[in-house]
DNA sequence: TCACGCATGTGCAATAATGCATGGTATGGA
DNA sequence: TCCATACCATGCATTATTGCACATGCGTGA
């Protein structure tokens, strides 16, 4: 009984093989060979006398007690998450690697003079910059800290809200022309995502709109307003910053979504991440014009 | 970040050193030798950037943050014994190993029997019997069953009541002659233990007590009782298998403890936790009459 | 039907981890 | 004061682990 000593990094590769489903793609989560995995089970399966796996032409089945050892293996990851959070937070020294997410659109015009200040005032500290679509999960320690565009933090995050921000209409030049000079001219709106219809809040006096096209992708839509397409509804700092862009006045300026800057509780008080916030709540309220109408 | 991978069986030895406070402990703890114990310290902490230890002189004394790394390190230790227990539990086989333990004095008189028919039914079955004084922690797999004497199972313990138990007065033949033959005749106790004074509900023809020597173990009273140097308040089964030792009528039989098999919710319906209970459940009840009057 | 992609299994050489032996240092008792 | 003890550090031979190259099996689509 006691000399059931079984591995924990073994568990751990229980746990990867169980989510991946072949070797190839724990061996791929782990950074290891695939033999090494497979080499791996073999051992705990022995050291256990249990089979947790049925060895299949597509891949490695988990049985019934490979999912039980999973999900203990994953609780283990929840603790050692937390671990590394903990040691992370309690970090004082403003050297090694802070690793920052935010939307690649961002990035550009809203975060390049913080970043650049960052990186000058701290030139010890490397800087990781990860331009995502979907969040990244901070808890997991997929990054240090996010610049996000929502309403709230989530759940056990701490967040401090930078700026507001509102949207207006934006098109090129000659498309802005027209409908300036024309109030009958059709609006051809480009829509982002899952927004079905025009904008709410449409000035009355143009009442020709209809949605032309939808994206999934903000930046296909800046490329399509810049290339004559139609009107795109975005933030502020977007449609200012992007060449090509003019505003179209068919739309007053609206809410939209304020920009936070987050990070887990126990990794907010890091010195990196505290460094960081400082430099940029700074440029982002000094330019907070930018974002607002 | 990412690149900040860490082993988690360096994580298991910060947390043994933590505990251990020496290289050898640690080591010893885990198995290995203290010079692995020393390398996979210096990784971590080169991994982490952190100072985990400050070696002194007497040992390794632990920062803060490797406090911290121990605390997380020892609940992913909880989820492992969770884990070994779920697939204990679940084992359905009647091969391996079963760890049992028990009282010392428990395991001739009253258990023998029992272990003897298990180990020949199950022959396929390797019974590791642990005799302690100190309970062991069936939380921590420390045995997959127990026999106690106690008066309920523990939390998260699963239990069921063997036989109940009394006690009376035990001692040498010619002491118990003289006893009987004089009433007043001084009874010398040799008490367990924290019990301070003369055992309660003592019969009053007998009017002359005293408490004569105290003792920390039971397997010393029964010898002392043997020798003659007084009388022992013992439960009935242990009077009775002790050679040597003859009832004592100073004290009516009293209610004790009862005898409880318990094992870990998790580890009660293993194959082999069941076989045993089944086994002992009916060899104990069978004799009840050993441990009553 | 055959080729291709994706999967696992195995043998061997390189690499990393480990244990052992030795040496050094502080502490406490004879 | 000297010795015994218990601790840590380092160098080296051994052992275990790993990655790579190659072989194999199975399903899918041209």
């Amino acid at each position: 009984m006691h000399g059931m000593d079984i591995s924990w990094d073994d568990l751990r590769t229980v746990l990867a093989l169980v989510r991946g489903g072949t070797l190839a793609a724990a061996a791929q989560d782990l950074g290891v060979a695939y033999t090494t995995v497979a080499r791996r089970i073999a051992r705990v399966e022995a050291a256990m006398g249990v089979t947790l796996f049925e060895r299949l032409a597509d891949g490695y089945k988990p049985t019934e007690t490979a999912k039980l050892v999973a999900e203990h293996a994953a609780q283990m990851e929840q603790s050692q998450d937390a671990l590394l959070r903990g040691v992370s937070g309690r970090d004082k020294r403003l050297t090694g690697t802070l690793t920052i997410t935010a939307p690649q659109l961002l990035i550009g015009p809203a975060l390049g003079p913080a970043i650049d200040a960052f990186c000058k005032t701290y030139p010890e500290v490397r800087l990781d910059v990860r331009a995502t679509n979907t969040p990244l999960d901070l808890t997991r320690r997929e990054a240090d800290l996010a610049i996000r565009i929502s309403r709230e933090p989530g759940d056990s995050l701490m967040g401090l809200r930078l700026v507001e921000q509102q949207t207006a209409a934006f098109a090129a030049p000659d498309v802005a022309d027209r409908i300036a000079q024309d109030h009958q001219s059709p609006v051809d709106w480009l829509n982002y995502a899952a927004f079905e219809d025009v904008p709410k809040g449409i000035d009355s006096s143009w009442p020709n709109h209809r949605v032309r096209i939808r994206f999934d992708d903000m930046v296909a839509i800046l490329g399509a307003a810049q290339a004559g397409l139609g009107v795109a509804r975005v933030p502020f700092f977007l449609g200012r910053t992007t060449a090509g862009l003019v505003q179209v006045p068919v739309l007053p300026p609206q809410p939209y979504m304020d920009i936070w800057i987050v990070a887990h509780r126990d990794v907010w008080p890091s010195a990196k991440v505290t460094a960081f916030r400082e430099i940029l709540t700074t440029h982002m309220r000094a330019n907070r014009g930018l974002y607002v109408a």
